[in-house]
DNA sequence: ATTCTGACA
DNA sequence: TGTCAGGA
């Protein structure tokens, strides 16, 4: 339970999201607000991931790239629960945290990763899906 | 140096 | 979606 914490907690700025996703910042801004993916904040209103964001985001990526537009992602993509989200309440340690590790933790996360193959959760009908398709 | 929101030649 | 402005 205690990898939960770790995973949701919110530790990168939107600049290292970029890197990661290959998204740009107007692509992820414009997913928060389509409640895609919702970041925790700073005291200055910065955004921070957490590593389930970044996986949500890659996700998305790769549903936008097989033409799902938004509403069809929010039917693939679980809506996000009120209640397991208090893990990205920033307090003044995951603050001092962030600052920290950034990178390091990051690549030891993105290794587990590469080993750690898991199946397309995607799991919807094609005629359904094709119903949100752009074309 | 980075990120944030709003807006659109 | 890109990109620029203007502020934090």
């Amino acid at each position: 339970m205690s990898d939960e914490i770790r995973r949701n907690m919110a530790l990168f700025p939107i600049g290292i999201v970029m890197k990661l996703t290959d998204l740009t910042a107007r692509q992820i801004r414009y997913y928060e607000q389509h409640e895609l993916i919702v970041p925790a904040r700073t005291a200055g209103n910065q955004r921070l991931f957490s590593l389930n964001d970044v996986e949500r985001l890659l996700e998305i990526k790769s549903l936008i790239e097989k033409g799902v537009n938004i509403a069809g992602i929010k039917q693939v993509l679980l809506p996000i629960e009120k209640n397991s989200d208090d893990a990205t309440v920033i307090n003044e340690q995951t603050e001092v945290a962030r600052k920290e590790l950034t990178d390091s933790d990051l690549h030891k996360y993105l290794k587990r990763q590469l080993r750690t193959k898991r199946p397309g959760q995607v799991s919807l009908i094609q005629g359904e899906l094709s119903r949100f398709y752009n074309k």
